[in-house]
DNA sequence: ACTAATAATTAGATTAGTCTAAAAATATAT
DNA sequence: ATATATTTTTAGACTAATCTAATTATTAGT
C-alpha cells in the first residue's frame, strides 16, 4: 500500500483538504485534481480505506487518516526538497523543476530525504515559496502572506510565494523581474476590472486580477 | 516504450551481453538476471522487438539494437551518477546506495543527468569503481584491472573496483579496511583452495578464492 | 414531498506486467 | 538418427490501475 499512484492520491487529497475546512473531500474534486475519472477515484478510495489511509463513507467523500496525512506530508517534503536541490544545486530555473520533482518525490530510501535536507542546509521554503515540512512532518510557516489581489493602493510588500506554479505563470514573473524576495509597491487598483498597477524597481506594470490572485505577498509596514 | 520495466530489461540485457561476446542473450539468462520467469521474458522480448530496442528471433535469443544499447547506457549513466551523489554529497556508505540509485536511475528529465554530471564535476568512476558513461554514451576505462584471484605471490596492486557490489561483500571490504585506492600485497596464494593471503597496511588477512574473484586490482610494477 | 439534476458507484472491458502449466522447438546423447 | 532432456514459447489467468456506460444515491427546486 504505497505505490506511486497511491502516493499521488494522498498528495491530491491533502491538497484539496487544505482548501476545505474539516469536510470530506468529494470524489469529483479528487478526479478533477488528479486529471482522472470519478469512477477510478471511487475504486481507489475503497483501496485507500482498506489500507487505513483515508476515512471514507460511500457517497460522502473522504478524508485522510493520521497515517494517510503523514504519508502525504512526507511526499510533499520530498517534492519540495528535490525542487530546492534542482534549482540551488543543478541550476535549473523555477519553471523547469516540477516534472522532475514529481518523479523524484516517489523515490523511497531510508534516510534519503533527511540527508538531502541536511545537505541543502535545512531550507524552510522551496523555490516557489512553499514551506518544507521538517523531518517530523511539521510545517512551520509564520509568514503573514496574502494574494496581491487583496492589497490596496499604496501598499508595499515582498513577493513570498505563488499559488500557481505553472511554467507560463513563472516565466511571466521572470519577465516582470519578479522573484521571491522582490519588493513591489501597489500604485493603483483599477476598480473596473480589478487589475493592479505595480511598481517593481523602476518599472511599472499593469497586471490582471487573475495574475494578482496568484502572487503571494508579505505586506510591509 | 520507456517504462521502468522496459528500462530494467534493457539494462539487464546489456549487462549479460557484456559477458558474452557477440552472441544473442538467452531468455533464461535474462529471466535469471532479472529474477523473473522465462515466460515473462518471452512476452517482453516481443514488445522490445516491436519497439525496435532488441533484435530477436524466437528460440534464438536477443541482442540490443543501437537504440536499445543507447537507452541502456543512459540508464547506467544515471545510476552511477546518482551513486556518486549519494556517497559524495549525502554521505551514504557504498553499501547503502544501490536500491536508491535503482529508483533514481528511472527519473527522466531534460538535462537532469547532464546537470548532475556537471555538479559532481564529471566523475569518471562510481563508488564501486565502475566507469560512468559520458553524455554521449562513451565509456572510457583505460585501467588495466584484473581480479585479485589472478595475481601471484609478491604481486602488488591497488583496489580499483568490485565485481560484486552487494552490501555483505562491501561491508566485508570495509571490515578489512579495503576501499578504492587501497594498496595491497599478495603474500601468498594457497594452492589447496586458491585462498589468498594479502597484506593491507600492517594487517595481513586470508581471503577466499570466491572473495578474490570479486575484487578488482590494478597491478603495480 | 416529489421530481429533476447532479454526483457517486458499480459493471464490465482494457492495458502492462506477471505467473503457472502445457505445448513446441532446439539441443544432446547414445 | 532417434529418443531424451532442456529451453523457449504459448495459452490462460491474475493484479493494479484505468476507462466508458449504466445504475443508484444524494441534493436542489418548486
Amino acid at each position: 500500500m504505497a505505490s506511486e499512484t497511491v502516493e499521488n492520491y494522498l498528495k491530491g487529497i491533502y491538497a484539496i483538504e487544505k482548501h476545505l475546512d474539516g469536510k470530506g473531500v468529494s470524489t469529483n474534486a479528487i478526479a478533477e485534481h488528479l486529471q482522472t475519472k470519478a469512477s477510478s477515484v471511487s475504486d481507489m478510495l475503497k483501496k485507500l480505506k482498506q489500507g487505513g489511509l483515508v476515512d471514507y463513507k460511500k457517497y460522502h467523500g473522504a478524508s485522510l487518516t493520521a497515517e494517510g496525512r503523514a504519508k502525504a506530508i512526507e511526499i510533499i517534503r520530498r517534492h519540495r526538497l528535490w525542487e530546492v536541490f534542482l534549482v540551488d544545486k543543478l541550476n535549473f530555473k523555477w519553471d523547469e523543476v516540477h516534472d522532475m520533482a514529481e518523479q523524484l518525490e516517489h523515490v523511497e530510501g531510508k534516510a534519503l530525504s533527511d540527508r538531502l535536507d541536511a545537505f541543502l542546509d535545512f531550507p524552510r521554503f522551496d523555490p516557489h515559496g512553499d514551506p518544507i515540512p521538517d523531518a517530523e512532518g511539521r510545517i512551520r510557516d509564520d509568514r503573514e502572506k496574502q494574494a496581491l489581489s487583496t492589497l490596496a493602493t499604496k501598499d508595499r510588500g515582498v513577493v513570498v510565494g505563488v499559488l500557481d506554479s505553472s511554467a507560463p505563470f513563472l516565466k511571466y514573473l521572470d519577465h516582470l523581474k519578479l522573484k521571491l524576495g522582490t519588493s513591489l509597491l501597489v500604485e493603483e487598483v483599477i476598480d473596473f476590472d480589478k487589475s493592479v498597477k505595480i511598481l517593481v524597481g523602476q518599472q511599472s506594470h499593469s497586471v490582471s486580477h487573475q495574475f494578482a490572485k496568484n502572487l503571494l505577498i508579505q505586506k510591509e509596514a
